[in-house]
DNA sequence: TTGTACTGTAATAAAAATTATTACAAATAA
DNA sequence: TTATTTGTAATAATTTTTATTACAGTACAA
């Protein structure tokens, strides 16, 4: 696992407290990381739909929606892996009648695993997350 | 996120539908991984008493206690990495009062987030996954 | 209309994490 | 006592992640 979801949050939470726009300079600042990753995660979160941006001279970002109607689990939403429980790059030998199945029972139980997650983030909205913040 | 899980619930699978002991070159082969990896693995289960060991000729593995005894929950539990939902290695601006306390929330959701998680895969035992197997 | 401060994105390099390989000591069955 | 297996360390190869550099495009403002 990377630290996608942790920069992501941390973007949106900056978003959040934020009263006009924010530049991705000064994101990277505050998260200290490279501001091209910043921007690409926004790029990311742009696409779907959680974040607007401005081009230009005083340009930056902004939230595309009130975070009241934005959850935690549509910003997991935009950088979840494949596997939520990790993948294993292997290819399980299929003259093994578990190599052969195994696969498929654990993409069965990755996605129940799913459910139980989104239902758990889906219940915090991103006011709320940030209303925590002293 | 790494292949931990996957390769771990692999053996795990192996040896509950063994008879007797099985080799860890045997479950290299199934699992189409360096039979280093999953003796490295296999270490790590008997040191959290999922698996026991027999040294020397004709030696192998076997579980440690009855599948049904056993919950998908521990065997997480022995490759559960530090941060559920990723970590990122930045260290947040201090000098930001977002970057300053955003590590502790991460933290907290983390943990609500864990709980979840254990609930669901405590639900079924390594028995009930196997016997999905056909 | 020109300079400045931004976004957007590609290409590449550096760093870190993961997996594979090699090697060998120790145990034990035959 | 030989063969097979676990246990583990050291190292190499590979893959993934993150940082850096570079620059085109946009918009504001003097």
């Amino acid at each position: 696992m990377n630290g996608r979801f942790p920069i992501a949050l941390h973007i949106m939470t900056l978003l959040c407290s934020a009263e006009g726009l924010l530049s991705s300079e000064y994101m990277a600042g505050s998260i200290n990381v490279n501001s091209v990753l910043v921007r690409k995660e926004l790029s990311n979160l742009i696409k779907n739909k959680l974040v607007s941006s401005q081009e230009g001279k005083n340009g930056g970002y902004t939230l595309a929606r009130p975070a009241a109607q934005i959850t935690l689990a549509e910003i997991y939403e935009t950088v979840k892996p494949e596997a939520v429980l990790g993948q294993a790059k292997n290819q399980p030998n299929p003259a093994c009648p578990i190599g052969k199945q195994i696969n498929q029972h654990i993409t069965e139980l990755y996605i129940d695993v799913d459910k139980v997650l989104m239902q758990k983030l889906g219940n915090t909205t991103l006011l709320a997350f940030v209303a925590k913040f002293n």
